[in-house]
DNA sequence: CAGCAAAGTTAGTAAACACTAACAATTTTC
DNA sequence: GAAAATTGTTAGTGTTTACTAACTTTGCTG
C-alpha cells in the first residue's frame, strides 16, 4: 500500500506529533528529520492533510489487527488479556503511538480528520462493549452493570494509564504495570 | 485577579480551542470573535503564551475548587458523588472546558505549558487515590485492589465519558448519564 | 547504454502567523 | 475639567507556513 519512504514519513510525522504536539508537525520539521528537502515530501504525499489522514488510517488498521487477534480467543477473560497485552506491546514498541490514541484532541481541524477520528473511537467502544456483552451472556462477566459502563472503565483506564506512562517520561515498565491493571479490572468485573 | 476583558478573552480562547483545536487559537480569530482589533488583545495579555497559561491556571483553580467541595463530605461514597457531580455540572455549563481536561494533548509545545499540564493531572490522580485510600481505611472501599488502579478507572472513565459526550455533539444528557456511570463505579468498588 | 520515470534539488510564491510602533479615543483620577 | 492612564485603532514588521515551478540526479528497463 505504502512505499518505504511513505512509511518513513508517516513514522517521523508520528514522532514529531509525539514530541511537540500537532503544531510540531510541519513540512519543514518533517523534511529536516528525514534528511530531504521540503518539496521532496510532496513527491510522496499530495499535501499535509494526506499525511495526517495516513497516520489515522494506519492507526485504524493497527486497531483492527488487534481486534482480530482478540476475536481469536474464546473466553472474554482471555480476550481482555489479549486486548491489553497487544496495545501495551504496540506502545512499548512505538511510544509515538500514544499521541494517536488521543487523536480526538489532535485532529480537530478538517472535517475528514474529525470524522475518521470519531469513527475509530466509536468503533473501539462498540467492539469492547459487544465483547463484554457476550461475556455476560456466557456468565463470565457480572451482569449487574451495563456493559457500556464497563467499556468506559476498561478503555478509559487504559488510556489514562498509557498517558501517565508517557507523561512520566516512560519511567515505569508499561507491560508489567499494565498486566497488574488489567488484573485489577478483571477482579472487579469477571465473576 | 483578571479584568472582565481578560476573562472574556480566556473564555473565547477556550471556545476557539474547543471548536477547532489548538490550531484554531490564533490572535486573529480571537480578536475577530471578541470584536476588537488584533493589537488590542495585547493590551490585556503580554503574548499568546500568556493566554494559554491563563487558561491552564483557570482550570487548575476550577479543579481545586471542586476538590474543596469534595473534601467537605465525610464519607468517600459522598465524595465520589460530589466529584462527579461537580465536574459534570462544570462541563454542562461550559462545554468548552472539555477541551482542557485533555490539555496534555493540546499544550505540548512550551516547557511551561507542559509542566503545568502534567502537574494538574498528577495532582488530580494523587488526590483521588488518597481519597480512595482513606475509604479503604474506613472500610467503605474494597481493599483487594490498589487504589491507584481504582483512580485510573474513576478518572479514566470520567474522561472518556465526557469525551464521548462531546464527540456525540452533546446529544445525551450528561448529568443524568453521568450519575448512572458513577453509580456503576460505586457498585464495583464500594463495599 | 539510451530512454524514462521516480525522487531529489534550488528558488520562489502567497497567505497566515505573532507581535510592534505610532497615534486616537475613552475613561479614571485628582 | 485638565492630566493621566487605559483601551482602542491603522499600518506595518519579520518569520513561518504549506505548497509550486523548473531543473537535476538517480536508478531501473528494454
Amino acid at each position: 500500500m505504502h512505499t518505504a519512504r511513505q512509511n518513513e514519513i508517516i513514522q517521523k510525522a508520528l514522532q514529531l506529533i509525539d514530541s511537540n504536539g500537532i503544531q510540531g508537525l510541519t513540512i519543514k520539521n518533517l523534511s529536516k528529520e528525514i534528511g530531504i528537502s521540503e518539496p521532496a515530501i510532496y513527491r510522496h504525499f499530495e499535501n499535509k492533510e494526506d499525511i495526517i489522514m495516513s497516520i489515522l488510517h494506519m492507526f485504524r488498521q493497527h486497531s483492527e489487527q488487534i481486534m482480530i487477534q482478540v476475536s481469536k480467543k474464546e473466553t472474554v477473560s482471555e480476550q481482555m488479556d489479549v486486548l491489553f497485552e497487544q496495545y501495551m506491546h504496540s506502545f512499548q514498541n512505538n511510544p509515538a503511538l500514544v499521541a494517536v490514541i488521543f487523536s480526538e484532541e489532535l485532529f480537530r481541524n478538517e472535517g475528514a480528520q474529525r470524522e475518521l477520528t470519531s469513527a475509530i473511537i466509536a468503533k473501539n467502544m462498540t467492539q469492547v462493549t459487544k465483547m463484554l456483552e457476550k461475556g455476560v451472556q456466557q456468565g463470565t462477566i457480572r451482569n449487574d452493570i451495563p456493559c457500556e459502563h464497563l467499556a468506559y472503565m476498561m478503555l478509559g483506564s487504559l488510556r489514562l494509564f498509557v498517558k501517565n506512562w508517557q507523561l512520566s517520561g516512560f519511567q515505569f515498565p508499561l507491560i508489567e504495570k499494565g498486566r497488574e491493571l488489567i488484573s485489577s479490572i478483571k477482579t472487579l468485573i469477571v465473576r
